[in-house]
DNA sequence: CTGAACATAATG
DNA sequence: ATTATGTTCAGT
């Protein structure tokens, strides 16, 4: 018998025969972790399954098995090759995102000094490198990357490896996880011959006998093993005298395995609350899902449940699960962003107690890994977190929610780029399982696709709680506030408005589209902004070179004396952080609180501090970006305003008009919840543009229509698919001319191909050019499947991205 | 002709 | 990724 094991190694491609050791025959099964040999070096792998032959000659044998127990699920091992292939991934870079972080180890190089003598004549890297080694001692290839992150240190090291300098030693790191013991006692005899081994001596001295009494005494009263702490706390006695009853065969020493369990330090939730009635249309849309269940024709069919905001999803998600329980089945619950989503986490804590595991970045690898073990386990049929939680090994899953689906945060966006959105599907047709796609504001390609019965479209039209109406949203223009001499941040409606609220002791939110210096250029008088005649995105405006240029096609331009629309001299390029807006509220309103949060906040785990500060009306005015949107309820607040609604618009990007449209209809979305209503104001240079008119009339249908009819014309998705390559490198001109040589290439496989529908866009610089130093170039190809022209070829060196979100 | 530099293929 | 192997190329 053979194991075909996926090396854990983002770049090789495929699985490996290796032969099973006589002595571990039975023992080897799918899914397992082991160590194998690669390549003349040890490297951790999972079994995708077993073959009975192998396909070459030479096999080498399994070296260990790290743990008898399964990593990954049969269905998770059925996944994994579709995964793939659809990302156009290897399935080694794929594995760690199945396995908690620490376990997984990457096999690495030691390097350290020999006491060979250095030359005189060397290189700088030679140099930093022979003196990094010598005052730290070896150091693995990583920690190098770490202390040297602009260095490219490789080839350098092994050059000095040749020339007998340094010594290189493949090592593969220990793994440091381990399963958390406690040390337990039980009583190994009836309590009757317990109670009669008491009136005999326990101990030389009287001390110790009475100890040791004591600990009898206490274990006849717990039946269960107990941890020996508590022995020791309930009657004074040590270890020692553990060990002598133990000695005597009058109790049981053991080590038992207990579970680090994150919510251990959370507030009891209150047992098994009774669920709410449920509304007709949470009970439509929950019957409709049953219904589908029963019915195989339906049974397979991603939903997609719109519901408006505080509509009550979150109910309806409840009841799936309860249901999905009661059949032995577990459920996977995701959500954009656990930090800024307690209430959700709380419900179904209350509902679910004790059978919910949370998944988030911010618990340490011991609480990860018991919480991903008690899941494989089977002990919580219910685990809430973000698009990683979706790797999570629950047995038998019957249910996948993803809550708030339109939010970017579902694509992760750094190798290995996969959409969580997407490969769910799959995940749940092998499981047979049901997908629900959650979200108020679905996204232009998830509606598309529930309008041709891709997905099955339920939808709950009414707030269930609050104010039924949907606030008012006022549009401001700030050209006529410029006009009648108002040059500040703010507009009158919107200080008159600030002005009352705060009168009122009601708090307010601030919102500010995009953190720090958004660089396009419009006309203060006209609200024009610049745009490329080719790609009709907006051109951004570079210091370094004074030009104005397209991130698409690379089209560049000088900056215009003078507005191409109306001629106004007043064009200039636009930037507000939210410091800038919190010193003009400040200054308007000196006696106001004012809170920030933005992305640095968010990053120093502040977040939920400030958010907490907030809703004890601990303040007055809280200024924030983007990610104030996602799920939050603050009964105090009755303003939101939007200082400039129009900001991330004009990005030279296709999914631009829509995202800021679902930012804009999610924070209208904030306010009124409170039962005294509420009121919202966006400002803009530009309020004739269909996304602000849209968000603004909070009209979902009209946006959509006008925005898949732009996409139509430009061949945009859902029209079509796009792929994005990007390459990065220290050298500017290096990263250009690989692009250009890759883009030659992919010409000469699309002729090859007869691909004639499929198109390259570029190559371009990236619309953040440099990043950690490097320069990004980016390809971007379109068709109808342009992965298919990718796929089998090796790109070393590109990241590639299928179904990329944002082109920026 | 030689060794180094560079590209490519394979890894079981 | 790393290693083995093939290929090119400057300098003998």
């Amino acid at each position: 018998m053979f194991a075909v094991v996926v090396p854990l190694h983002p770049q090789v491609d495929g699985a490996f025969h290796y032969r099973i050791p006589p002595q571990w025959a039975g023992q080897v099964q799918p899914g397992q972790l082991v160590t194998v040999s690669l390549a003349q070096r040890e490297v951790q792998g999972v079994i995708l399954r077993l073959d009975s032959a192998a396909p070459v000659a030479e096999v080498q044998p399994l070296l260990s098995i790290m743990d008898p127990q399964p990593a990954l699920t049969p269905p998770q091992l059925a996944w994994l090759p579709r995964l793939a292939e659809a990302t156009l991934t290897t399935m080694g870079a794929l594995l760690p995102l199945f396995l908690p972080p620490g376990l997984a180890q990457h096999a690495d190089v030691l390097y350290a000094r020999t006491d060979a003598p250095l030359p005189p004549d060397l290189s700088a890297t030679e140099r930093q490198l022979a003196r990094l080694l010598h005052e730290r001692g070896p150091l693995r290839g990583r920690q190098i990357d770490r202390k040297m992150p602009r260095a490219i240190w490789q080839p350098v090291a092994r050059k000095m490896v040749r020339r007998g300098w340094l010594t290189a030693r493949s090592v593969l790191p220990p793994v440091r996880l381990k399963p958390k013991t406690v040390r337990t006692v039980q009583l190994a005899v009836t309590p009757a011959r317990a109670r009669a081994a008491m009136e005999e001596k326990l101990g030389r001295t009287e001390a110790a006998h009475r100890r040791r009494r004591a600990a009898l005494d206490f274990l006849i009263r717990e039946p269960e093993p107990v941890a020996v702490s508590w022995v020791y706390a309930a009657s004074h006695c040590h270890a020692a005298d553990l060990q002598a009853l133990a000695a005597r065969d009058l109790v049981i020493l053991r080590e038992t395995e207990i579970w680090r369990d994150p919510l251990e330090r959370l507030p009891a939730a209150e047992e098994g609350t009774p669920p709410p009635q449920l509304t007709a249309d949470q009970q439509a849309a929950l019957d409709a899902l049953l219904d589908g269940w029963r019915e195989p024709s339906l049974r397979r069919q991603p939903v997609l449940l719109e519901g408006v905001t505080a509509s009550g999803k979150t109910e309806v998600y409840l009841h799936l699960a309860a249901e999905v329980l009661r059949r032995g089945r577990s459920a996977l619950i995701l959500v954009p962003e656990i930090a800024l989503t307690p209430q959700m986490v709380r419900r179904f804590m209350r509902r679910f107690p004790g059978q919910v595991g949370l998944i988030h970045s911010r618990l340490s690898a011991g609480e990860r890994y018991d919480t991903w073990r008690r899941a494989r386990a089977g002990l919580l049929p219910v685990i809430i977190g973000p698009r990683s939680a979706l790797f999570t090994p629950l047995p038998d899953l019957g249910l996948i929610v993803l809550d708030e689906c339109h939010e970017a945060s579902y694509h992760q966006a750094e190798p290995p780029f996969y959409d969580a959105r997407n490969v769910a599907e799959t995940y749940a047709r092998l499981l047979d399982a049901q997908l629900v796609l959650g979200s108020a504001t679905p996204s232009v390609v998830q509606r598309f696709r529930a309008e041709r019965g891709h997905y099955r479209h339920l939808r709950l039209p009414r707030r269930v709680t609050g104010n039924p109406s949907l606030p008012a949203v006022q549009l401001v223009d700030m050209r006529a506030e410029l006009r009648q001499g108002n040059h500040g941040v703010f507009s009158r409606a919107l200080q008159e408005s600030l002005a009352e609220t705060l009168l009122h002791g009601r708090q307010a939110i601030l919102y500010l589209n995009r953190r720090g210096a958004a660089t396009y250029v419009f006309c203060r008088d006209c609200g024009h902004a610049l745009t490329c005649p080719h790609c009709e995105t907006s051109l951004t405006w570079h210091v370094s070179d004074a030009a104005l240029r397209c991130h698409r096609c690379n089209y560049h331009r000088r900056l215009p004396k003078t507005c191409p629309v109306c001629g106004s001299p007043h064009i200039r390029q636009y930037g507000l952080g939210t410091e800038r807006v919190a010193q003009e509220v400040a200054r308007a309103f000196p006696q106001a609180r004012i809170l920030r949060l933005d992305r640095d906040a968010l990053r120093s785990q502040k977040a939920e501090m400030i958010l907490h500060h907030f809703r004890n009306r601990q303040a007055d005015v809280l200024i924030g970006t983007q990610m104030l949107t996602k799920g939050l309820d603050f009964p105090g607040v009755s303003l939101v305003g939007v200082v400039l609604a129009e900001v991330g618009l004009h990005f030279p990007d296709p999914f631009a008009g829509e995202r800021v449209f679902q930012l804009l209809t999610q924070v209208a979305g904030r306010a009124g919840r409170s039962p005294a209503g509420g009121s919202v104001i966006f400002q803009t240079y530009h309020p004739e543009h269909y996304v602000l008119q849209a968000a603004a009339a909070q009209d979902v249908e009209a946006f959509y229509q006008r925005e898949l009819k732009y996409r139509r014309r430009m061949g945009y998705p859902p029209f079509s698919r796009l792929l994005r390559l990007e390459f990065r490198h220290l050298d500017a001109a290096e990263a250009e001319r690989r692009a250009a040589a890759l883009a030659e290439q992919i010409r000469s496989w699309l002729e090859e191909a007869a691909q004639r529908e499929t198109e390259i866009i570029g190559p371009a610089p990236a619309f953040f050019s440099r990043l950690q130093g490097r320069y990004r170039w980016q390809i971007v190809l379109r068709g109808p499947d342009p992965a298919s022209l990718l796929r089998g070829r090796r790109l070393p060196g590109w990241r590639v991205e299928v179904d990329p979100v944002s082109l920026l």
